[in-house]
DNA sequence: TAGTATATTGTTAACGTTAACATTAAAATA
DNA sequence: TATTTTAATGTTAACGTTAACAATATACTA
C-alpha cells in the first residue's frame, strides 16, 4: 500500500513536508507543495486516519446512537446532529440499536475502542451500565430523548414528556372522555415514564380517578408497532374498555390504529387515538392522527452544539446542562367526543 | 490512557500475553488469564481499535453510503445491512449524503482514509469519479439501487426499475389513461432512466405516442418531495395536462399529491397517481397509493453478503454479479379510470 | 532421569502517522 | 558583506497494538 513514505521519496523530500502538505500547515513552499501534491495524485495516496489518529488523539468523529432508524423521529434527529456535525467538521458514525440493549452494549463499545471524541445517545434500555466504557475513556457524551436512571451529571436534550403528555390528555378529557387507556413501551424507559406521569397529571388535575389497569406497559415491549397493536388489542379486549387511547408513541399510535381497525372499530366515532410524536409522511398526505410533536431536528442541532462544545474545552464546563424543548399539540381527526357518556 | 503497557505491569505479564488474552488466544494458562482479565477491569482497560487495525490492516467494519436517510426506502435497506453485518461481526458506519454529490465525495474520503474493509453504495451524483479512493485503495464496493455509468465490473444490488416502471405505465394505460406524466430525479441517476425506459415501453406497447413535455426530468432535480412538488404543477399547469401522474420515487409521489390537492384536484377522481416505492408507515394507515414495491430489506441482506464474500476472499472471484430483484405492483385506490377520455 | 515435544510466555520490529526539536536555506538588517 | 532573523525542511521518537520469532516452563517418552 500507499504510504507517506512512499510519497516523500517520489517528491524527493520528507515524509514530514508530505505530512505539512497533507494537513495544509503554511509552512510549505509553493514549488515543494506542488511537486508533493503530484506525488499523491500519481500514487494514488489515501491518508490513513487511524495512524493519524493514533498520534494526534483526536478522531474528529462522533458516535450517534439511535434506538430505531425506521423510525421519522430519529433519523430527523439524524439529520439535525450530522448537519450541524459537518459544518463543525466532524464525522458522524450512525449506530442503530433497535431497541436491543445487547447491540446498545455492543455499538458503545465499538465506538470507545474507536475512540470516537464524543457520543450523543438515545438508550434502549434505560440502564447507564452499558455506557462504561465511555465513562471510562472520558469521552464526553450527550443524551438525546430519554434520560438513564442514576445518571445525573450528563448533559441531556429532550422534549418536554411530561409536558406533552398531559396536553394529549386534556385534550381527550376535554372532549369528554373519562376512560383513557395509554400505551407505552418498557417502565424503563424515562420518556414512559414522564409520558405517563404527564398522563396522571392531567387526569387528577380533572378529579377522574386513575385506573391502573388502563395503563398498559410492559417490560418486555418496547417503543414498537408490533407492541402498541398488542397493547391496544389487551385495552380493548377488557370488559370495561377505554373510550380513547393514548399512544406512547408514533410507532405504538400505528400499532394501536390497525389494532382498532381489525376489530371493526373506527376511529375517532368509536374510539379516539392519539399519539406522542408525529409521522410527518403519514400526516402531510393524510392529516388524521392528533399528536404532539417535538421539535426532532432541533434537539439533533442541540445535542450536537453542546457535544462539540464539551470535545473541544473538555474540563471547562462542570455543571450539566439540561436543555428540555416544549412539544406542540396538533389535533387532527383522530379524537371526538366518546359515543357513550359514562 | 491505560494502554495495554499499564495492563502487563498490573497484571505481571508480557504485553503480548495481554493482547492474546483480549484477543482470545487459546495458549494462555487459565490462571494468568484471569490475573489479566482482573488488571483489565481494575484499570479500565478499552483496547484501542486504531492501533490493532494499523497492524493488523482490517478494520471489521463496513460504510454504507445512502442517499437520504429520511426516506424509509433506505432506511429499510439499512436494517438489512446492519442485521447481516452483525452477524458476521462487522460494525457498519451509516452514512447520508443526503442526494448531495460533495457530500458523497467527502464520506466516501473518509471510509477510504478510515480503511473500511468495504462499502455499499447508493450513488446521488451518478458519477463515478467521487469513488476513486475506494477503487485506488481496492476496497470492495456493491452498489445498491443505482447503478452507475462506466462503473461495469462492479456487484450491483439493485431492484428491476425498468419492469417496476412498465407495470406501473400498463396499469394506468389498462385503466384507460392516455396522458401520462412522469416525474423524476436527476438523469444522472440510472433509477431515473430506467424508470422512464418502463414507461416508454408500455406506452410503445399501447402504440401510445410518447409525448417529451410529459415527462418532467430536471438535472437541477433529486428525488425528494419538493421537487416532485414542483414538478407536478409543471405538469398540470400544461395546456393540455395528463390524467394520470407516475411519482419517481415515494418522496416524489407525497409532492406530487400535496401539489394536486393544492390545485383542489381529488385523486383518483381528477387525476390518478401511481408511485414507484411504497411508505409502509403511509399505506398501512392509509392504503391510498397504488404503487410498485421493492424488497428493500433484502437488498440490504443481499449487498452485505456480496460484500462480506468479497472481504473475506478478495480476489477469488473475478466477474461482477448483478443482483436484480423484482418489484411487486399493489394497486390500491389512488388509481382509477380518467374522466374524460381522449 | 535425561531428552524431547509441547504449551506458555516474552522480545523485537513493524504498522503509518505527527510533535517536537534540529538543521539548513533564504531574507532582512546593519 | 557579515550577522541576525525568519522561513522551509528534515530527524527522531512516539502513538498502542500484533506478527513472527525466541525463550522458557511444563509435560511426555523412553
Amino acid at each position: 500500500m500507499v504510504t507517506i513514505k512512499d510519497v516523500a521519496k517520489k517528491a524527493g523530500v520528507s515524509i514530514m513536508t508530505v505530512s505539512r502538505v497533507i494537513n495544509g500547515k503554511s509552512n510549505v513552499r509553493e514549488d515543494t507543495r506542488e511537486k508533493v501534491l503530484k506525488a499523491i495524485e500519481e500514487l494514488g495516496y489515501v491518508p490513513n486516519s487511524m495512524a493519524r489518529s493514533l498520534v494526534i488523539k483526536k478522531t474528529a468523529t462522533i458516535g450517534l446512537v439511535i434506538s430505531d432508524v425506521t423510525n421519522p423521529f430519529f433519523t430527523t434527529v439524524a439529520r439535525g446532529v450530522e448537519d450541524t456535525a459537518i459544518t463543525k467538521h466532524f464525522t458522524v458514525i450512525l449506530c442503530n440499536t433497535d431497541e436491543n440493549p445487547e447491540k446498545e452494549s455492543m455499538y458503545v463499545e465499538v465506538l470507545a475502542r474507536n475512540r470516537v471524541d464524543g457520543v450523543i445517545f438515545t438508550s434502549a434500555s434505560g440502564k447507564k451500565n452499558p455506557l462504561k466504557s465511555l465513562f471510562i475513556k472520558k469521552i464526553p457524551l450527550v443524551l438525546i430523548d430519554r434520560t438513564i436512571e442514576g445518571l445525573e451529571d450528563v448533559d441531556v436534550v429532550r422534549g418536554d414528556s411530561v409536558l406533552g403528555a398531559y396536553l394529549l390528555t386534556k385534550h381527550l378529557i376535554e372532549l369528554g372522555h373519562r376512560r383513557i387507556g395509554i400505551i407505552v413501551g418498557s417502565k424503563t424507559i424515562s420518556t414512559a415514564v414522564d409520558r405517563i406521569e404527564g398522563y396522571k397529571r392531567a387526569l387528577k388535575e380533572f378529579d377522574i380517578p386513575i385506573d391502573e389497569s388502563l395503563i398498559k406497559i410492559n417490560d418486555k415491549s418496547k417503543f414498537s408497532k408490533e407492541d402498541g397493536y398488542r397493547l391496544t388489542k389487551e385495552l380493548l379486549d377488557m370488559e370495561n374498555p377505554p373510550t380513547a387511547i393514548f399512544g406512547g408513541n408514533n410507532l405504538m399510535a400505528v400499532g394501536a390504529i390497525l389494532a382498532i381497525r381489525e376489530l371493526g372499530l373506527s376511529i375517532p366515532e368509536d374510539i379516539s387515538l392519539v399519539s406522542f410524536d408525529d409521522i410527518e409522511s403519514l400526516s402531510e398526505v393524510y392529516p388524521f392522527l392528533t399528536v404532539v410533536k417535538q421539535p426532532a431536528y432541533t434537539m439533533g442541532v442541540i445535542a450536537t452544539e453542546l457535544l462539540i462544545r464539551r470535545i473541544e474545552r473538555k474540563d471547562r464546563i462542570k455543571e450539566k446542562r439540561e436543555i428540555l424543548l416544549k412539544p406542540e399539540l396538533v389535533i387532527r381527526k383522530s379524537t371526538a367526543p366518546p359515543k357513550i357518556k359514562n
